[in-house]
DNA sequence: CCGACAACCTGACGGC
DNA sequence: TGCCGTCAGGTTGTCG
């Protein structure tokens, strides 16, 4: 499930795979995920050499000599496989190393995407431009909070996911902040207290550090690259959680809003 | 400008 | 066993 921990994990997993490396040979095996490949990305990423990984918001960076960098969204259902012993369906496109290393980009969905970018150029990318905050940078704050709900009706949870406001929270992580900080999602944007935003800027960087630590949390389909299971100890507070009882005695509830379904606690988020 | 909603896809799961 | 409806981590475009 590729919210901002997951793809950090992810990058974090890939690094000591591609870092260094020359990216001998790539295989598209379709021509495009959400949006078409570039044409030349093959020919731009073969024979180039991997100089960084990075992250922004949700999307993956891998940075190569050539000036370019491949940027790629795991979208609801991607992720890397490491060395995959087969190919499987959904291996959308493969990177091979000069070490022989092998990653396969499987997206069954295929709401992901795969671009390439002057490395030099990256906030003018189009995805980028519009981008909020990082949630775990310096910028994040209770005053920018303060400025960008300010006046707006719509909800809390709303605003969370909009990535104009903030860029790199998702469904799960929203809830998991806004319920560590106690407050409603329902609530109207613009009605939530400074003290409260500022609690609520504690809990982005929280819950964001510590799904992080867990080396991102599984749901379903998401595997780390390298394939290994079961670091899921970060345990949800209240996604998923409907009907189980919260620690104030009240009872986690879920209701849907803009098709997504929100879970929350009636009696302590307030 | 704002907010609600559909669309893009496949797979897993529950109910019958 | 199998079919069908429902739901899922995200983003973007349209409509009122």
């Amino acid at each position: 499930m590729p919210e901002l921990p997951e793809v950090e994990t992810t990058v974090r997993g890939l690094d000591p795979v591609l870092r260094g490396q020359r990216i001998a040979r790539v295989q598209l095996h379709r021509p495009d995920l959400r949006r078409p490949f570039p044409d030349d990305l093959g020919q731009r990423l073969t024979g180039a050499t991997v100089t960084a990984l990075g992250r922004r918001a949700k999307y993956g960076l891998i940075d190569t000599d050539r000036g370019d960098t491949m940027v790629f969204h795991l979208g609801m259902s991607g992720r890397w496989r490491v060395d995959p012993s087969e190919l499987l369906p959904h291996d959308h496109l493969v990177l091979e190393t000069g070490a022989g290393r092998r990653l396969a980009l499987n997206d069954p969905r295929r709401f992901g995407s795969v671009d390439l970018w002057p490395s030099a150029g990256l906030s003018t990318y189009p995805p980028f431009a519009v981008l909020g905050p990082e949630p775990l940078g310096p910028d994040l704050t209770a005053d920018h909070l303060a400025a960008a709900l300010k006046g707006r009706s719509a909800s809390i949870k709303q605003m969370l996911l909009d990535q104009r406001i903030v860029a790199g929270l998702g469904n799960i992580y929203v809830c998991e902040a806004l319920y560590e900080a106690r407050i409603s999602p329902k609530r109207a944007a613009g009605t939530v207290t400074r003290s409260r935003l500022q609690r609520l800027v504690e809990a982005i960087h929280l819950v964001l550090t510590a799904a992080i630590e867990a080396g991102g949390s599984t749901l379903r389909d998401f595997a780390r690259p390298d394939g290994e299971l079961g670091y899921f100890s970060k345990q949800f507070q209240v996604y998923g959680r409907e009907g189980e009882s919260c620690g104030c005695g009240g009872i986690v509830r879920r209701y849907v809003e803009g098709g997504r379904s929100t879970f929350w606690c009636p009696k302590c988020q307030r």
